[in-house]
RNA sequence: GGGGCAGUAGGGUAGCCAGGUUAUCCUCGUGGCUUUGGGAGCCAUGGACCCCAGUUCAAAUCUGGGCUGCCCCA
């Protein structure tokens, strides 16, 4: 691929995705360890900037805390569901130097088994209830499959990872609930369009009652999950024996939630805005979100106006920066289009420019990133007019990346249930789009269904019953066995 | 889980089938001159055959293994 030029994003997403990491300087993907990626210092500036809004929102009802990396092997194997979902995936450290360790150490996976027996700890009376803490680290997964930078990697870098105990299963219920209205302001704020579904029971999280996820849809029609919430009722509890005094006296076991996110919520935002010119980054968590372009000489006469031009730049980026606006003025010697093009890579959602024509109406020109619109605004007006623009494009990604999920959401007529759909027109539905279709609730079903389109089953819409609904009124019933059921949504998935 | 393709300078590539002098082109870096409202130009200069073994007088090229990446199917 040349360096320069455009991208096509639509027709190859995947080559498109690599491009953009390398060029907009997110990720370099040459570490030579497979899946495993090195944060550039700009991608490193919008996982951050990401990462802040998450951690201000779980600051508001939990306590950061920070777990070691390695795990005994006898706890990982405490819990016998929770392992069998990772145990292909473990990291294992054998050896302190040429010594063999007695007892092996697993890199964590996930940190269950690492904080439930010290919450054994913490946790004596209902007075130490709730507890809910989180911590953002890294996590380490074994990944046969294809690993793709941010999305499937072998070291998960910025795991934010809560874990909530309980005196009751209705107290767990209700963090639940909160944590998938905290999780829905977190992407909001990505203007990150997701459905939300309960996942079916063969695909909960193990050691789970049931899992709730967040999905976005990427440009090739393929779901990715970025955002899960367990309920994990008593299980855990019973194996590290999580136990509480009950105000009565009595001991009883804690009942517990975990939820996390992963660095698949900045490769949703690359993925979900960017086009052909690069990154387009929401204001919101854009490292640069105003990059002020001098244009030095006006073609016309040698550097007439080119001290008045520079001064005029110096003094808009200082009232922005005064305003707490992330604003840079490039002022090196590449020439205005090279800069354009660079800065459109960077994703930078607003573009000032200013030259010899508008200082002599007193204005500037502003370029928007998600619609490339131009409007001449005045230097009194420009630090408010740059707010609004920025506000404005926030809103208008999210709108527009809306829409595209929700036209993208198919359903599939109940008339067609019960009487085997062709499965061809399934095929083809589900190759660009989230389809909803009935389904009942037995794994073999799920299963057929799975196997014979090569899709994953998401799950039941969790609320806002509205994105997918049948008919309305009569049976509903499973498109494989004819037997009533409920709807689900289905996709391609990453 | 199964199959296919690839690895040549910082990035993208030609050469490989048919082994043989100084490894092609674009981009990029550096120094200089010049230029600036959508990727400027000229001059000089810098930089590469993934790793290990094998075959051979001779390997970027052939063979085997490893590592890494990409694509397709389930």
């Amino acid at each position: 691929m040349h360096q320069n030029g455009i991208l096509k994003k639509e027709d190859n997403f995947s080559s498109w995705y690599n491009e953009i990491l390398k060029r907009a300087g997110i990720l370099d993907v040459r570490y030579p360890v497979k899946g495993e990626y090195v944060w550039y210092p700009y991608g490193l500036k919008l996982r951050n900037l990401i990462y802040n809004i998450l951690r201000s929102l779980m600051d508001k009802e939990h306590e950061e805390v920070l777990f070691p990396l390695l795990i005994r092997r006898d706890e990982l194997l405490k819990e016998k569901e929770h392992i069998k979902g990772f145990e292909d995936e473990v990291f294992w450290v054998t050896h302190g130097g040429s010594t063999e360790l007695d007892i092996p150490l697993a890199l964590r996976p996930t940190s269950e088994t690492a904080i439930y027996p010290v919450f054994k700890l913490w946790i004596r009376s209902h007075r130490d209830l709730p507890i809910r803490v989180y911590q953002i680290v890294n996590t380490f997964r074994y990944e046969t499959k294809h690993t793709r930078p941010l999305i499937r990697v072998r070291e998960i870098t910025s795991f934010k990872e809560a874990h909530t105990a309980h005196a009751s299963r209705a107290e767990a219920e209700e963090q639940i609930k909160k944590a998938v209205a905290l999780y829905k302001l977190f992407f909001d704020q990505l203007a990150v369009p997701y459905v939300i579904t309960k996942r079916p029971s063969w695909d909960k999280f193990p050691g789970a009652e049931y899992s709730i996820a967040f999905d976005t849809l990427m440009p090739d029609g393929r779901t990715m999950q970025i955002a899960t919430i367990h309920l994990l009722g008593e299980n855990f509890a019973r194996t590290f024996d999580i136990r509480y005094e009950a105000e009565d006296g009595s001991s009883k076991l804690v009942n517990q939630t975990c939820y996390g996110i992963s660095e698949r919520c900045v490769a949703a935002v690359i993925a979900v805005h960017g086009d052909e010119h690069g990154l387009i980054l929401p204001p919101k968590v854009a490292p640069i979100q105003v990059v002020i372009v001098p244009i030095i000489f006006s073609g016309d006469k040698n550097g007439s106006g080119m001290e008045e031009v520079k001064e005029a730049c110096i003094s808009l980026y200082e009232a922005l920066k005064e305003a707490d606006v992330r604003v840079i003025l490039d002022d090196s010697p590449e020439r205005p289009g090279a800069k354009y093009y660079y800065w459109e890579m960077k994703g930078v959602p607003l573009r000032i420019e200013l030259g010899p024509r508008d200082l002599n109406n007193n204005s500037c020109v502003f370029v928007r990133r998600d619609d490339f619109r131009k409007t001449q605004v005045s230097l009194n007006t420009a630090v408010p007019e740059v707010k609004k623009t920025l506000d404005d494009i926030q809103r208008h990604l999210y709108a527009r990346a809306k829409e595209k999920l929700a036209s993208n959401i198919i359903n599939i007529e109940d008339s067609k249930m019960g009487k085997m759909v062709e499965m061809d027109e399934l095929r083809k539905a589900v190759r660009n789009s989230i389809i909803s279709l009935t389904l009942c609730d037995n794994e073999s079903c799920g299963k057929e269904l799975e196997d014979t389109l090569g899709v994953s089953v998401l799950g039941e819409v969790y609320e806002d019953k509205g994105v997918a609904e049948g008919e309305g009124s009569g049976k509903k019933r499973c498109v494989i066995c004819t037997r009533s059921g409920s709807r689900v949504l289905v996709a391609r998935t990453y």
